[in-house]
DNA sequence: CGGCATCCTTAGTGATACTG
DNA sequence: CAGTATCACTAAGGATGCCG
C-alpha cells in the first residue's frame, strides 16, 4: 500500500538540508521581526532584546549579516550602527510569521501534550 | 518617523518564545516529512535516516511524541514499532513545507551572500 | 527488530567585565 | 555607542558497542 521510503531524502526535500540552518539561531527570529517595521540601531535592537546579552545579539546579527539576511551600516550623524533587512531577508519573515501563526494557534494544544506524556514517563522527568 | 520598538518582544511575538521550540532539533523536520505518506516502523525510518544514528533518531522521535506531533505504537503481527502523525503533527508538517519552500527558492542566494561575507571576512574564517 | 549504555566533542548560550 | 574578552555551563549531536 504504502510505497517504501526513498533511500536519502536529504537531497530531495531540502537542499543541503538547510531547514535548521536559520532556525537553529534562537534569536533570530526575533531579530528579524525586529527589524520588519525598518533599519533600526544596535542600541534599539537591545531594548526588545534586553534579555540577549550583547555578545550573543552581536553574533546573531553578524550571522544574518553572513547570510545575506540584513545589512550592517556604519553611520555618522547620527553616529551609530545600523541593521537592515535585505529583500531575501524580508521574504524570511514570511515565513516566520507562519512558523509563529502555528506556534500560537498550537501552542496549548503542544504544552498540554507536553504535560501528558511527563505525566506518563516519569521516569524521564524525575525520579 | 519609525515608532519605537515594544519594550519585550517576546509575549507579544511569540507564547513563550515558542518559535525555537522544534526548529531546534536538526531532524525534526526529515522525519515528520517521512511520516507525511503514513505510518512508518523505525527500521523503515533509519533508511532514508541513514546518516542519523539510532541514539539521535529514537530522541528525536521521543521529542516529537512528546509534543504531540508523532505517535508511537509497540505492534506484533508484523512485530515492530509504528510511528504516525497525529493531526496536531500533520499541521506542522505544511509549516515546515513552507520553510522548504522558502529554503529551496533562496537556498543559492544564501550560499552566494555567505560566501561573499567570508570572502570580505577572512579573519573570522581562516587566519 | 528497536532500541539503550557509555563516552566524547562541539556549538550555542549566558554572565560578567572591559574597551575603541 | 557598539561592541569585544574571558570564562563557564549545558545540551545536542555523534561514535561505538551491547541487549531484551
Amino acid at each position: 500500500m504504502r510505497e517504501p521510503l526513498p533511500p536519502d531524502l536529504f537531497e530531495e526535500l531540502c537542499p543541503s538540508g538547510v531547514v535548521p540552518i536559520r532556525f537553529a539561531d534562537k534569536w533570530a527570529g526575533l531579530v528579524l521581526a525586529c527589524l520588519r517595521t525598518g533599519p533600526r540601531r544596535y542600541s534599539e535592537l537591545r531594548v526588545p532584546l534586553a534579555r540577549v546579552t550583547p555578545r550573543v545579539l552581536t553574533r546573531s546579527l553578524r550571522n544574518l549579516e553572513r547570510d545575506g539576511l540584513v545589512t550592517r551600516t556604519v553611520s555618522r550623524r547620527p553616529p551609530g550602527v545600523e541593521y537592515e533587512l535585505t529583500p531575501l531577508g524580508r521574504s524570511l519573515t514570511e515565513v516566520y510569521a507562519t512558523v509563529c501563526g502555528w506556534a500560537a494557534q498550537h501552542w496549548d494544544e503542544l504544552l498540554d501534550a507536553r504535560e501528558r506524556y511527563d505525566a506518563a514517563h516519569p521516569e524521564a522527568t524525575a525520579g
